[in-house]
DNA sequence: CTCCCCTATATTGTCGACAATATCACCAAT
DNA sequence: ATTGGTGATATTGTCGACAATATAGGGGAG
């Protein structure tokens, strides 16, 4: 796993270390869905205090990656169907936004850079090496998110959506052979970002959006199906 | 002011009141944009410990409504042309899809409800009651945030952007001599609503924020040039 | 046998103290 | 005079202890 994306490199308290652990152990599942987070518990188990779990637990509140009852306690979140809808419904919009911003504020070397990615990605996709499809994907579409320029956007997606949404493709397995057809979509977005077309690029990025959605679903059932367990 | 809403009514924390008391202070500028927020100070003057604080700030700093930096602190977020540039584009993209998911999932109730609001609304436009038109305003924007029935949308939206826009609006004193155009605009979101047209009701969404962007950012303007501190 | 209440226990919420870091002022050297 | 380094001070980060609340289990009454 590749360090996703670090604006400035300031100082790093223990807290935001503990943070990014704790957060990539929920999204990879090394801590499982719905399970009680233990402050006491997490506190011995990362040897730190428990002021820094709480603070962590905190940020991955406002992440969504866990859910928090007053004098109860923090567990993390269930992964539903209807929480994958609602996941990829916000990022429809926030992400169909992002293109359209991008087709005006990407510089033409940003465009070219990705324009060059597609390519390198064309190549992997033949050759059909997954586990650089699924990091070429998420390139792809955080140049696209970073070129919107909108700091809010980017934070919201990049430090909070995008990591439900790897939590949800970890932990049903979703390798997703459609990375094949995903290609030609992003091929044609960046023809329209290319061409300045804003109100393009943004439904074409929607459009790719509600496809991965279906595809996702898809084997969110199948995996409901085959265990019980949810 | 009215209590905005209250899903469900928890035990509430100290930390809770804080938070909230804290929130509500900056949007209404006790606490000015751009000043510092020292633990210390503020522990004292809410009589309260500074982990309370601390972990207030911190919810702050998930609503963007303060910035933080590691081992310097935290300030309130400075009202700039830009950032209200970003936060509408933010808010043209979730309310759109809000307004999208509310065409299908509002029940007929609710959109009655809606309709009868906007008849009253009428009545206090030709009254002239500026504060009560703010009021009917967010009030409209609300329930069709609520129809979406998205929690993350409606969470996104209620618990962090609009206390943000608030803040731009109460600081800069828009009162907006735009409520009476804004009004035609309203009638038709609820009218595409009412018909179940989806696509209509976002797009009518998005041209509708659009406007209330331009007017605000001429307010901005002209609060820059008659005060030069900022 | 069932239901309710009450107590014991464990967990979270809050607090004050200590450690680590940044900031500012002062001084010296070029 | 300006710049670089050094120390004092104030602020934030971290910690362990105490208080308040929820949960589970047992005991008693109906």
């Amino acid at each position: 796993m590749v360090p996703l994306i670090l604006l400035t490199d300031q100082p790093v308290t223990t807290a935001d270390k503990t943070f990014i652990q704790l957060r990539q152990d929920i999204v990879e599942g090394v801590i499982r869905p719905s399970s009680k987070l233990s402050e006491t518990e997490l506190s011995t188990k990362y040897a730190v205090s428990r002021a820094v779990i709480r603070e962590a637990i905190n940020r991955l509140e406002s992440c969504r990656l866990v859910e928090r009852k007053a004098n109860v306690g923090a567990r993390v979140v269930a992964l539903t169907q209807d929480g994958l809808e609602e996941l990829y419904q916000v990022r429809e919009a926030l992400e169909g936004m992002a293109a359209r911003l991008a087709a005006v504020h990407m510089t033409e070397t940003e465009i070219s850079d990705l324009k060059s990615l597609l390519s390198t990605h064309f190549e992997t996709v033949q050759s059909g090496e997954t586990y650089y499809q699924e990091a070429g994907d998420l390139d792809f579409h955080y140049r696209i998110i970073l070129g919107s320029k909108n700091t809010q956007l980017i934070s919201m997606l990049v430090d909070s959506l995008y990591h439900l949404i790897r939590m949800y493709r970890v932990q049903l397995g979703m390798a997703g052979p459609r990375v094949t057809t995903a290609f030609d979509e992003h091929r044609h977005i960046v023809q329209a970002i290319s061409n300045r077309d804003a109100e393009l690029a943004e439904m074409l990025m929607r459009r790719h959006i509600l496809y991965t959605k279906q595809n996702s679903q898809k084997t969110l059932l199948s995996h409901i199906n085959s265990q019980t367990r949810m």
